[in-house]
DNA sequence: CAAAGTTCTTAGAAAGGCCTTAAAAGTAGC
DNA sequence: GCTACTTTTAAGGCCTTTCTAAGAACTTTG
């Protein structure tokens, strides 16, 4: 449902900084190495785009293109290309690559290709994001922000406001919030969960979030996205 | 694709721009501009999504939903309010809107609350409201309110109403009560059940709701929705 | 009308649940 | 290995809720 980049980079240092950069702007990303490895991918995923490194180990760059083509023959594709090959630029497009981008490149141009890219397409990934009154949070790039502000969580705090904002203005039990969030099946005896609750709400508050979390007597938590 | 989006704006520019966008990403829009011409279009119509201006001529944005949500506790409503106005987005809120946008807002950024409530509406089970005369009581949030106001209730005085409200105008006799509310199967012989009676009768009249609990003298209680 | 039986109300004791704080234990990065 | 940050434990205090008890008020019946 959450249709993602496919991303076929051999370089890991190159495809972890591509990844990071793409997940912050809220797309999902699957990253493989080689060009095999990408066609077996597509079988069962449908990413919404493609971005293809030209130089791989094994299968090249544009025979990958190629083979895209044509089974997937909507699937927009992006070439990553070393900034004077253009032999392969030309090899690639003739091969179906809908754009290419010249190695190195700024991300912020890789970001703008995609989007055009995206938009040409009509086949939009969603992002995803979770919007609830003031407050969203970006599940890829685990990011929260109350209007403008961005909220600084740690990653249990990140959860457990995910989780409460996934059931909105419902009571939510101490037991199923023990069982999503921390994965046990018992209440630990100890106030832990009262603790996380309390870190939340002076954090939301810091932040001047019109939103709170009710606190529902004998039974758990329910977040409210406004001022009641 | 085929459930519509259902708009419900008297401003025709501010509805062609909010048509246009939305029908260039793939939705199909219907629009009327009334809060009358929306309540009669639902009886025939099935949208996936209400996205509704509270400023509305005649019947506003509130008042709609309110009616919406009774008939179709289900269908998720997208409330566009003003900027300050924090009052009606309370109330919005409270009438049960899923979600508000205030006036004015960025188009991507309705679009991206119109995906979220999509994807929640498919993956939560129906809001469970137990409505009778003017008191609703949401089983989910475990709140209660009667017209506007909130009534704050103990977990066992929630309970108990709820038992009754169940029951609306049937007697109950104090064993049943017994039984359902407090899991025991005997009198205590103090009187604790008319104690909590007691205690909702004077919050209920407190927050001026025009219902009440009628004793049946040597059997029990029986909710009554108004004055007859 | 008086007596008996119910129901209502109030007040206070006891218990329980929740919040907060501080400090210990655990983790990750330099 | 040291430091900074995150997670967890522990403990005290506060406030709410629940329950009991006892007398007042009301209804029914003789």
């Amino acid at each position: 449902m959450a249709n993602p980049i496919l991303l076929v980079e051999d370089e890991p240092v190159m495809a972890a900084l591509l990844r990071q950069g793409l997940e912050e702007e809220g797309y999902l990303v699957e990253w493989v190495l080689t060009g095999e490895e990408a066609l077996a991918r597509l079988e069962h995923l449908e990413p919404a785009l493609l971005v293809l490194d030209v130089r791989l180990p094994g299968m090249d760059g544009v025979e990958v293109c190629r083979q895209v083509r044509q089974r997937w023959p909507d699937l927009p594709v992006l070439m990553l290309t070393a900034l004077d090959d253009v032999e392969n630029r030309v090899r690639g497009l003739r091969a179906g690559a809908d754009d290419y981008l010249p190695k190195p490149f700024a991300f912020e141009e890789l970001l703008a290709r995609i989007e055009a890219l995206l938009r040409r397409s009509k086949r939009q990934p969603t992002r995803h994001l979770l919007l609830d009154g003031p407050l969203t949070l970006d599940l890829n790039a685990r990011t929260a922000t109350c209007g403008e502000r961005p909220l600084s969580l740690t990653p249990r705090e990140f959860d457990l406001l995910a989780y409460l904002m996934q059931h909105s203005r419902r009571a939510i039990s101490r037991l199923q919030i023990y069982r999503e969030v921390w994965g046990h099946d018992f209440d630990h005896g100890t106030s832990l969960l009262e603790v996380y609750i309390s870190y939340l709400r002076r954090k939301l508050q810091e932040a001047g979030c019109p939103c709170y979390i009710a606190t529902v007597r004998g039974v758990g938590y329910r977040y409210e996205p406004a001022e009641g």
